[in-house]
DNA sequence: AGCATTTCTTAACTTAAGTGAACGAGTTAT
DNA sequence: ATAACTCGTTCACTTAAGTTAAGAAATGCT
């Protein structure tokens, strides 16, 4: 598990042992159970999440209907916008799977970065990347039909049809259920 | 203009008056007239934009149709995919008014970031800012009906329906031109 | 001013997504 | 073991978006 936190890591910046001694003390590993809610819609929290192992989703609770919006598995980093805006969550994140997670809170990460200086330089790399694939995903999901879409998610995260049910991965899809239903029986119609 | 540039900046930083020479000396301030284009789909780039006055658009060209994904005004900042991951860009970026930009190369902020530390908290600061307001748009826009994405943006962006094309507008909202008209009449009939 | 182009709207038709209901398979709880 | 849920699928029907085409209005160009 270290070695999975350091080797991303190193893809920003490079640490003395002395430093990832520094980061292991924090304690920050946890494991989750599957079920676990983590975050709840009006909370406030400082919390943010990397994914060592297993699943989490994010979900907006709209007229009583769960709308699943994202999942973050392995080497995916969350930190949810109530954190950054300061406001009370407008959605849940709950634990799809059993998961190993590294869960920091923003005053703790003041402090690293208080420390070592380099660890807001990766933070900064960190997020301008995120924003450049999330406007890259936004653009390809406004650019594209429900079924592009799924066979786009095919092709980028073949893991998540597998692992996810069907009902989450829909409104993952920004469609219903019934729709990624009939979707799916229609691209196996037109292959035969 | 230059207050404007200060007062964006001081929602993150405080810059001495020093600083905020060196920033002017710098000469980053560009007039740009309506139609110039930015940035061409295959193009590598460095350069970063803030709207100081006017609109810039970012638009795909598939399969010979322009695909507009987003909008740039007063106070907007865009760092394009390309400068960030290397890669020819996928996109187009054009001006849509006449306008004022500041326009940095990703070079030029590593000196003023060497120069002035602050520079790199505010960098930090602001991609995890739109990070997190990135991600909230494309939850709304998965979550939501073309209808209702429409009568969001009246709420939350007035102003561009006024001064963007009905065209551009259309594929900004994930849907056909004729789509949107039919859409509009429908919301006025509604009305009535 | 006149012509060409672009933009917006409307209409008729096609295609696909939303809705409501029903069913079987699998899971959980008691 | 059985009842209660959840989940995925299918069906019939409704609604809205895509498509193709045409025409009017606005804009740009020379």
């Amino acid at each position: 598990m270290k070695n999975i936190l350091f080797d991303f890591i190193s893809k920003y910046i490079s640490l003395t042992e002395e430093e990832k001694n520094v980061l292991l003390s924090l304690d920050i590993f946890r494991s989750i159970k599957k079920g676990t809610i983590l975050l709840k819609e009006g909370q406030k929290s400082k919390e943010s999440y990397f994914v060592l192992k297993g699943c989490i989703r994010t979900y907006y609770v709209i007229e009583g209907e769960e709308k699943t919006t994202a999942f973050y598995t392995e080497m995916d980093a969350l930190t949810p916008p109530c954190v950054i805006n300061k406001k009370p969550s407008e959605y849940y994140i709950s634990c799809s799977e059993d998961s190993i997670l590294l869960i920091s809170n923003s005053d703790m990460e003041e402090e690293v970065n208080s420390k070592f200086p380099k660890f807001d330089l990766m933070c900064k790399m960190l997020s301008e990347e995120l924003l450049a694939k999330e406007r890259i995903d936004f653009d390809e999901f406004k650019t594209s039909s429900p079924e592009q879409r799924y066979l786009n998610l095919i092709q980028k995260r073949p893991d998540l049809i597998q692992r996810v049910p069907q009902h989450q991965l829909a409104s993952f899809l920004g469609i219903k259920p019934q729709s990624l239903s009939r979707l799916r029986a229609r691209i196996v119609e037109k292959k035969s």
